[in-house]
DNA sequence: AATGAATGAGGTTTCATTCAT
DNA sequence: AATGAATGAAACCTCATTCAT
């Protein structure tokens, strides 16, 4: 365990505070007019307090990313330890998914600005195809499970994932573009969609 | 017709060899690190030159996107003219667009970056959903007709739409990511996995 | 006398304590580095309570050098008014004023980085070259005895003294880039140095 | 050799006027307070065009730095040579190092302040003691060869080496002490001092 | 007696743009 | 047609200091 120091009630609420604004400038604005200066004018402090409680802009962005994947896990990983599997675990997996964007709409328009800009020190994408890569083979094992149990038709699991991902990622772009975007609807046609191409014909 | 200067053919050559060294240094550095400065260290001009072929930033990276659409047009079209309909033209669509990557992966990479990152003075991306509209649009068409011809299953084409559209962007990150990432066989398996997705069951 | 107000026992402590975390770290990391904040970390204590204990930051600095100024004089003075005069006067001088160094390499060390980077407000070094005359006039002082006394040839004092301090103020270098550096054979060399400069011809 | 660009006469002359400002204001003011905004103040040019004439402050203190040591070996290195060797050597080297620092008083002050001061970035000198080694040799050269030949006494030639060095180091400070210091005299004074320090008795 | 929270000034650097030549 | 020179804005970051608790 990475030793950490305990944190006072107050900085837990800054620290919070601080990331929502910046969310929310990230999101609006985009990653590179997100400065330290916007993100202090949204959050209605001074620059100088950012860096009292982050490192640096690279930390604040790192724990905006973290934020948003723990809340992510939180909702997801019980809605699918419930489903059973094959078909069912697919449609439960993509509903819940856009069913999540749907619900923190701001924070993954911040999410996609971060992985497609935020870069270290050397100039690599921090969170680039690698940095997906996990996530990639989450969703093929649902595939490649689906496949041994019979339940699926014969494809490449991979391109399969790959395709799915970034089905799931166009409704954050689409709940940017439409305010009212229906993600309910949207994610059981997804459903279908998927469905339709992997299972097994009759 | 838009009014349109005439160009000397110096003009045109060297607009050609700096939108040539833009499009490598976004696609290599991404587009915020991709300054004017170094645009003119890849070309071996000076950095004033650029302002005087173009009147700002802005114009050179409408005028890259301009050029990779005008020579994607040129690839595409004639192929997609010789395919028939229904199922056979939503492969030849689909592999023909994968094949257009895998041949141009730089100038994609580049339009990739310029897509999400490039803003109005406003703050607002210049290439957004909206943007993109047209060529939805475009490939609806395909699953529009083929339903009304009877050889696709009911099924929401706009989503259906979307999905094709990101999937088919999907790999530029691929190409990006994997230097001998195979476009060929990633296209055909596509192809295939939207063949199962829209035909009629048996 | 100045006035001065009584300190608790706990204020002298820390006050000492807040000193000599101050020493360590402008000896370590050099002036311009040891901020209060590091000076704080070092001490484990917070940042406020340097402010609490001192005026400011000048304040701190002004005490770091009446503290080793005053270690200094204790510690020399009883050493010197034991010694005779003239030529004897002179090598116990040197020898003292060495061995000190050797004694206390960190707070000369960390002196030294004061006189040469603390600057009053107008931008003036707090401790200039006319903080030290009384140093070498003091000096000077020796060598004005023993030419009176007919012990030395005759020669500027002020320009000896000078060297004499310089060369002093040499061993902390000395200390600092090579921390098994051995003061005492130091010392006595630079004795035999001034006594050569100084003595009559036989 | 290291490649070089050809410098256009006008970057030969901006970079010249920079670093005179840039000796003028740590001289005067002293390295931490000589920022780049001061600097460019008294150039009365803008803070941009430092940058673009030096790739960072570092290089900048680095040309400084080389600038002054060129001048100091131009002035000196052909009057050393016209020097004989032994006591004669000893005095003229003294006299002319003396003689350059009366003549390039802001030049040494800045230089004072730049060996003092400018760190790399993991925070050790960068110009710290190891830098000093060469010239305290060949300081060192000239009395282990008057020993040789039978000129000087024996002593430690180490302490003798760095004694002198400091001895005209101190020149420096005097002459930012005192504008009217008379270097010529005091020059002659040192040659004395060491005269006497190093010369066979008898 | 001591801390944590917060500010604001000032530091270096990067960049698109303008302009004289 | 092309360059080099120059500007000014804005970026991130560090720091001494202040203040409520």
């Amino acid at each position: 365990m990475i030793e950490q120091k305990e944190r006072t009630f107050t900085e837990i609420a800054r620290r919070a505070h601080i990331i929502k604004a910046a969310i929310e400038m990230i999101a609006t604005l985009g990653y590179s007019q997100a400065s330290l200066a916007q993100i202090a004018r949204q959050a209605k402090i001074s620059k100088g307090l950012i860096s009292y409680h982050f490192a640096g802009k690279d930390e604040l962005i790192e724990k905006i990313v973290e934020e948003v994947y723990t809340t992510g896990s939180k909702f997801m990983i019980p809605r699918l330890l419930a489903a059973g599997s094959g078909r069912e675990l697919l449609r439960t997996y993509i509903e819940t998914n856009v069913a999540f964007i749907g619900a923190h709409r701001q924070e993954m328009q911040a999410l996609v600005e971060i992985f497609t800009n935020f870069r270290t020190a050397e100039g690599k994408l921090r969170f680039d195809q690698g940095a997906e890569e996990p996530i990639i083979a989450a969703t093929e094992a649902i595939f490649i499970r689906g496949q041994e149990e019979g339940d699926f038709r014969p494809f490449s699991t991979r391109v399969m994932a790959i395709t799915l991902r970034r089905a799931i990622d166009a409704v954050t772009t689409q709940t940017a573009a439409n305010p009212s975007f229906d993600t309910a609807t949207y994610g059981r046609e997804l459903a279908d969609l998927f469905d339709h191409a992997t299972r097994k014909e009759g």
